[in-house]
DNA sequence: GTCTATAAATCGATAGAC
DNA sequence: GTCTATCGATTTATAGAC
């Protein structure tokens, strides 16, 4: 019936939330504010409330677009060939590249908090396809005899009990040990694209896709792939 | 001769920055505003302008002041007897601890950057006093034979030659490969210690200490150190 | 060095005509 | 669903009296 309605409707919120995208690279997410993006979209400020509700609204649709977006590329790049380590790297790689691309929505997602802005369970969804595509693909190494026990000391009880946890909805079926390590694979990738994204590694180091790809080769180590010609092809640029 | 009156102006200044930090927590530092320090101490906002030139400058004089606080914290932490390893661990629970204590300090430091702020020289000062505790804890540890070179691949000819140069400023003496991995350990630190402090490992893990600890460990591993009752007391305080 | 006053903007959100 | 108009606030920064 009203479907045609229903289309603009969509079609005018989908170009406020790109232009929203655009501004967030001037003022930051703390800074947003619907007043200057009905200004640019040459529309009356009132007018945008009829799309959102309230600024916060607006902040979460922009988080929530960047999660997919980062889950996209990192699924996508799950879908390469090889063995699951390489499809590892091609995937930290793809998540390196969006978020080197986007450094204004990987601020959104990964760096401070908005201040006074709650997110709503909304954004919980999108912001796992990251975690759960590598997870996904840890499993799939551990079911190929990708990953190798070695003999490490046993996790910590305290510990022990919360990774249980957290392996069987994320990794099931793989030792407990090795999802203690592939949470920390989770910080270190992310701590090391979070100090390129935001300028803090450029008075450290030169080049630091080389540093990556070297970090790459380090966390299939932490989790325990053997290393064996399994990174993929070095890619070169940056 | 005019003593008693820089005395009082730095006096002042303390109390204006000291109420920056507190507001700091309720706004973000994006929103901080000479306005409402001045309101909230009394003065006018145009009294402000004797003491920071622009709302920039009183960001600068936060972060510097952040920077070494953290930086005090982990040089103190340092002098904890014992093996390297074990002051190591000691730097990481402290760096952790303040952090905690100090979200929105913290991401001042490390979180996205300010919108529209430049940091100027000044800050880079204070903001290596952390990484250069911990590289001069790593000569130590490789001085006195704590850390094992081991039997790994070299180290790609093109990081070579960027950590050498790394190496030569603030690990003088410690092999190209642990230098390499030192870097890593100082992404995966903050990388851990962000999403503890931004609120996103509250979902993934219950007890994140218990995990910081097992982290620790990894760490210490990362760079060389042999597994030997190396870590210290387990300390059981969030 | 602190004050009042002011300029020239900004903002979120709402009311009500059309 | 878009508009004008408005409320009630905010901000940085400056001018000039005292």
């Amino acid at each position: 019936m009203s479907n045609a309605r229903q289309r603009v409707h969509q079609a005018v919120r989908r170009d406020i939330v790109d232009e929203a995208r655009r501004q967030l690279a001037e003022t930051g997410a703390a800074g947003l504010s619907l007043r200057a993006v009905a200004r640019e979209l040459g529309m009356a400020s009132s007018a945008m409330y009829r799309y959102f509700a309230s600024r916060d609204e607006l902040i979460t649709a922009l988080i929530v677009e960047a999660y997919d977006a980062m889950g996209e590329v990192a699924e996508q790049a799950a879908t390469t060939g090889g063995p699951a380590a390489r499809r590892i790297a091609e995937v930290c790689r793809a998540v390196r590249a969006w978020s080197l691309d986007h450094p204004y929505e990987y601020g959104l997602l990964y760096g401070s908090p908005v201040p006074g802005y709650e997110a709503p369970g909304l954004t919980t969804g999108p912001a796992s396809r990251v975690v759960d595509t590598l997870g996904r693909l840890v499993v799939d190494g551990w079911e190929h005899g990708e990953v190798t026990p070695g003999d490490h000391p046993p996790v910590p009880r305290p510990l022990a009990a919360q990774v249980k946890r957290l392996g069987q909805l994320a990794m099931p079926g793989v030792p407990t040990w090795t999802v203690a390590r592939a949470t920390q694979v989770w910080a270190l990738l992310f701590g090391q694209i979070g100090f390129e994204v935001f300028g803090r590694m450029t008075q450290v180091v030169e080049a630091p896709e080389v540093l990556f790809e070297f970090t790459i080769a380090t966390m299939l180590d932490l989790v325990g792939f053997a290393p064996d010609r399994r990174t993929g092809p070095r890619s070169t640029s940056a």
